[in-house]
DNA sequence: CTTACTGTACCGTCTGGACGGTATTATCAA
DNA sequence: TTGATAATACCGTCCAGACGGTACAGTAAG
């Protein structure tokens, strides 16, 4: 009963994504969605009444995993290691995924920019935490920009680092925040 | 006898930009955009004569007064400074800015991604020349990325860091790059 | 009888852009 | 000088297609 809900739910969730990845923010159609995730229209808006439900649910999920493995790298993480080297380290590891994982944000702030809401304060509390966590201001700022460009840039599929490049960023990183 | 009717195109072009942030980049119509330029819809196709060129004419326009700015930082900045801290220096400026100069690169992707490749062609150009120019490859890494995560926050129009945390972040990034 | 859909048919709105005007200015012949 | 012609820079309307969303009848599983 609940398994072949969360399936069909989570299939259109991945296909949204992926027709937002593959043919651009603009052309993230709900007749798309629905034919990318092998569903018939009806069903896709029997899951989500809306466009706008389809991004929220979107966002929400990826806050919550985010925040998840967040969570996950804190108490998993190398003893000793402080909060901003588990979330550099973290941050690095999904920047290095090859399929950017997350620019269906473009097309959700096409939809609405509000959706943007939700994820400013995400980061923001986040930065907030971090900040209390760290003795060393001017450390956390660098880092912590520096990994917000890198996730930039993933977004934006820009390749301009080397796989070489990007470990000597990130262990340099890594060093700064000590 | 071009120059004088010709301000049409730039009214056009900034009334696109300040219509993609106001607006939102989904919200990006000619019409939107001829009626905040005080521009007939026959008037704006006469000077883009479809909307992709009209992005592309804002993509190119921005890079080349990005191209010109740099330019001129180089050559103006104070004597025996980096061509790194210039480029720092100069994208620091840009983000102080409180109008997110750019967000209309939202609307641009969501009509066509393509639009990205001249930006992402730049940017690389950008940087392998920093590359040539700067002896610490580290420090480059470091620096250029968090400038990156400054625009992508500026882009964005997140404003998690107060305007001093962003002095103490410029200050600290001049510094490493020498 | 409910849940979780499928499938189709349909509607209203929005949008890009084609098109046929129009007013002003430049070119040039008589 | 003048008058015709043509190019420029724009106006305003109209239309075809795409898209979000509705409605509804059917169905297979539990």
């Amino acid at each position: 009963m609940k398994a072949r809900r969360a399936n069909s739910r989570e299939k259109i969730l991945a296909a949204a994504a992926d027709v937002a990845r593959e043919t651009g923010p603009g052309s993230l159609s709900l007749d798309a969605v629905a034919s990318r995730a092998g569903v018939s229209k009806g069903g896709l808006l029997y899951n989500f009444p809306t466009k706008a439900k389809l991004m929220q649910a979107l966002v929400e999920d990826y806050l919550s995993a985010f925040q998840q493995a967040l969570e996950a790298a804190r108490t998993n993480g190398v003893s000793g290691e402080s909060p901003l080297a588990a979330y550099i380290r973290l941050s690095a590891e999904h920047a290095e995924e090859s399929k950017p994982s997350a620019s269906w944000i473009f097309s959700a702030i096409a939809e609405d920019p509000d959706f943007l809401t939700p994820i400013k304060s995400f980061r923001r509390q986040l930065f907030q935490r971090l900040k209390g966590e760290t003795p060393n201001l001017r450390a956390l700022l660098v880092c912590y920009l520096a990994i917000e460009g890198l996730r930039s840039m993933n977004l934006f599929g820009s390749d301009i680092l080397s796989a070489e490049e990007r470990r000597l960023l990130i262990s340099t990183l890594l060093e700064i925040a000590e």
